[in-house]
DNA sequence: TTCATATTTTAGATAAGTCTAAATTTTTTA
DNA sequence: TAAAAAATTTAGACTTATCTAAAATATGAA
């Protein structure tokens, strides 16, 4: 199978390229904390392997099977995390780097039967998408709050930012997943944003907040 | 902290230390799957790092550092195998590789949660003891079934050999861990062995089985 | 006690994954 | 469109963990 440095590569590379289509060495080097030397030479490795899409000079993309590769680590990421969340308790900024060693345990079964054990969970504690066993899943389109107008409405179902710091701050306003909320104000000056919970509590929240708090409508 | 391989070492040289206190390089070479001078770089690396007490020629004992390390990594190993038995319904016979490789998640916090989730299980699905957080656990002394005469009684409680296919043999002669046993017979052309269960079943097994199954009296 | 054998260690290589520094290619800017 | 800047790749080195082959040490049988 892959090494853990390769699997890690496929899910940068995923995870970069939900956005841009074609990832740079760059993107890769600062996103996984490496050297774009370090990066070209693991490029060419998957390249032979034939999990990339890779010329010199021009970027990469997965081929089918590194996306397939990608998503089942991902996947064994995301149930893991709703495992330690769930069962064991902990709180939803405890839980990332746990995970990242996690998701490489190599058993397909025994990441099937966690699934199954936990019930087919549809998503993880931060609203990502779980991938089933075929490596589907639907991802609704999300907006963040800064992108709302006044009076809209809807549930908070994903975060852009995965940081302790944030996660923590999210919690103590109690602006976690699967609330709704309303938009009851934005200042023009700041962009900070006032937002209105069911129980008819108004929190504020900055323009960095509001761009990092994902609703769905 | 260490890498996988300095774990695996650890634990090696824990094993093999129960029955003969020093250690030799070729032992653990064997036990590894690897060569002598192999073992040797890796002796002197740990005994580097204190985890061993290491002189040239002589074979090597642990220090109390890396015994301590050693029973983490037990620690791990027997709660994983617990978990995958009794949470994810696998087989005992299925869980030993998964667990070696579930043995090297670092985090203590989320062995302890572990732990507390499962109810602090005493033995692992192979009888063995579960070290507690503090690494300290209590071995009964076994014997066995071979060590027994006739008419004595007592309860299967461990297994020496934990390949796939002895544990499959148990499960299938319903000599799983718990069972309640008598000899009611040996045969002293081939020392095999015949047993009674609660049920009044009979079954007979050879000495290689009754070498390898464990009873506390 | 001595020598043949077994065990262990050393020497020198290799592969994976990383690094720095230098060279090359692409992109931007003037 | 040509130089400057940025991005990327190559060259060469290092670390970890492994290997084979050769040398050193220990052991045990005569
Ligand atoms: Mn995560
Ligand atoms: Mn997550
Ligand atoms: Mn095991
Ligand atoms: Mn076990």
């Amino acid at each position: 199978m892959n090494t853990l440095a390769e699997e890690n590569y496929l899910k940068c590379i995923y995870h970069l390229a939900i956005d841009a289509g074609v990832v740079s060495t760059n993107q890769i080097a600062a996103s996984l904390n490496t050297r774009a030397s370090s990066v070209t030479d693991m490029l060419k490795k998957l390249a032979d392997k034939a999990l990339i899409n890779y010329t010199r000079y021009q970027g990469v993309s997965l081929t089918d099977a590194g996306e397939k590769i990608a998503i089942g680590i991902i996947r064994k990421h995301r149930l893991w995390e709703y495992f330690l969340v769930e069962k064991l308790n902990f709180k939803w900024d405890q839980v990332h780097e746990m995970a990242e060693e996690m998701e490489h345990i190599s058993s397909e079964e025994l990441i099937d039967r966690l699934d199954e054990f936990m019930g087919h969970p549809k998503h993880d504690p931060h609203g990502d998408p779980i991938p089933d066993c075929n490596g589907n899943f639907k991802s609704v389109e999300l907006k963040p709050v800064s992108a709302l107008a006044i009076n809209q409405c809807g549930v908070i179902s994903g975060v852009r930012d995965h940081s302790s710091p944030f996660l923590q701050y999210l919690e103590k306003q109690q602006l976690t997943i699967g609330k709704k909320v309303t938009i009851t104000d934005i200042i023009e000056y700041d962009h900070s944003v006032a937002l209105k919970t069911e129980t008819d509590k108004e929190i504020y929240i900055s323009r960095e907040v509001a761009n990092n708090l994902l609703i769905s409508l």
